[in-house]
DNA sequence: AATACGGGGCC
DNA sequence: GGCCCAGTATT
């Protein structure tokens, strides 16, 4: 029997229930795609939920505005992903008259819609004979065929694609879809894969070979960068100074602390004297606390934050600076480091 | 072709 | 500490 059926013949008895899999509504399924792009399931499940609940349609989701989506999205990471999609809901609000399109070829065209994406879309809401190769199917392709191109190398994607599309069931491309994924997310793991009740083993060039730790090959580690990251908190009464931050780097468009960043780790009180510090110095102000110093860490960063709590700002605000009461923080998204240490410190 | 972009879970 | 997760956009 084909490894397609066999595959798909295990999903049937093991399958999660899991939402949006019992919906064909391409806008639901957008939904839960873009959220599930990078993230675990479970990670995801509460996000998709309250996205859902808070724009029933995507006609909802185009009438909202950025910062309350990036509210909604605070946590998830990859905040690109629910920009691009307020892009997208408007783009089709505009264009499709809030009819999510469920074409490859039109979702292709849509912001935050890679390849995988809109063969997701558009195999599961119309049955398109598309094949999704995420990093799911990567693992089990490699794995069972005993792949050593490497996954994320220029050749190595057009190899999987290929096999992906030849192996495809194309009278049944959404549940041949379904099935790839979640044996590779239930079974076939990246660690510990429970080849011991595999149904599949016998022809698996990974279990023949003993090759599932060195299968699939990925190359280009990334680099990381360190950075120092000094936030003030500045707070009168029942406000507190924020910040928005632009384009161009981590956290676009999200909100934090007024922020000092300096090279390397240094004394709290040669850091208010770096010419950044400028806009929140002067007068009559002092240094009340310090916290300890928090790694954070990011795919291509090692953050290291630290908040300096100052008394008796009056300086004059300069763009994208406000205070806002602390009641309305939630209002604001911000990034985990800031939420964790603000929620911290104001209770 | 390589790099940027979060946060969390697992080993 | 390193790897990976229902990847995409940008350089």
């Amino acid at each position: 029997m084909q490894l397609s059926n066999q595959l798909v013949q295990w999903y049937h008895q093991h399958k999660r229930d899991l939402p949006w899999r019992h919906t064909t509504n391409p806008y639901v399924i957008w939904l839960s795609e873009i959220i599930l792009q990078q993230t675990r399931v479970e990670q995801g499940l509460p996000y998709f939920n309250r996205f859902l609940e808070k724009y029933p349609t995507v006609s909802d989701f185009a009438a909202a505005t950025e910062d309350e989506v990036l509210a909604l999205w605070q946590g998830l990471g990859y905040y690109s992903r629910g920009r691009n999609m307020l892009v997208t809901a408007r783009l089709v609000q505009e264009l499709h008259g809030g009819v999510f399109p469920s074409s490859w070829e039109q979702l292709i065209k849509l912001k935050g819609i890679g390849e995988y994406t809109a063969a997701a879309i558009a195999s599961f809401s119309a049955n398109e004979a598309k094949a999704v190769v995420d990093g799911n199917v990567y693992r089990v392709l490699a794995r069972y065929f005993g792949i050593s191109e490497p996954i994320n190398s220029t050749q190595g994607k057009k190899i999987f694609q290929q096999m992906a599309d030849e192996m495809l069931d194309r009278e049944n491309p959404a549940l041949h879809n379904q099935a790839m994924m979640e044996f590779g997310a239930m079974l076939c793991k990246p660690k510990n894969p429970a080849c011991g009740i595999c149904p599949v083993r016998e022809g698996c060039y990974a279990f023949k070979h003993n090759a599932t730790a060195t299968l699939p090959v990925k190359i280009n580690k990334t680099k990381i960068r360190e950075r120092y990251f000094n936030y003030l908190l500045i707070k009168n009464d029942n406000e507190i100074l924020m910040h928005k931050r632009g384009a161009g780097d981590i956290w676009a468009n999200m909100y934090e602390l007024p922020l000092i960043e300096t090279e390397q780790l240094m004394e709290v009180h040669h850091v208010l004297e770096t010419p950044s510090a400028k806009p929140f110095i002067g007068g009559n102000i002092r240094i009340k606390a310090v916290s300890q110093v928090y790694k954070h860490v990011l795919t291509h960063q090692r953050l290291y934050v630290r908040f300096i709590e100052l008394d008796g700002f009056e300086n004059e605000l300069e763009q994208d600076y406000f205070f806002t009461e602390v009641k309305k923080l939630k209002n604001l998204a911000l990034p985990q480091i800031i939420f964790i240490f603000l929620t911290k410190f104001l209770n």
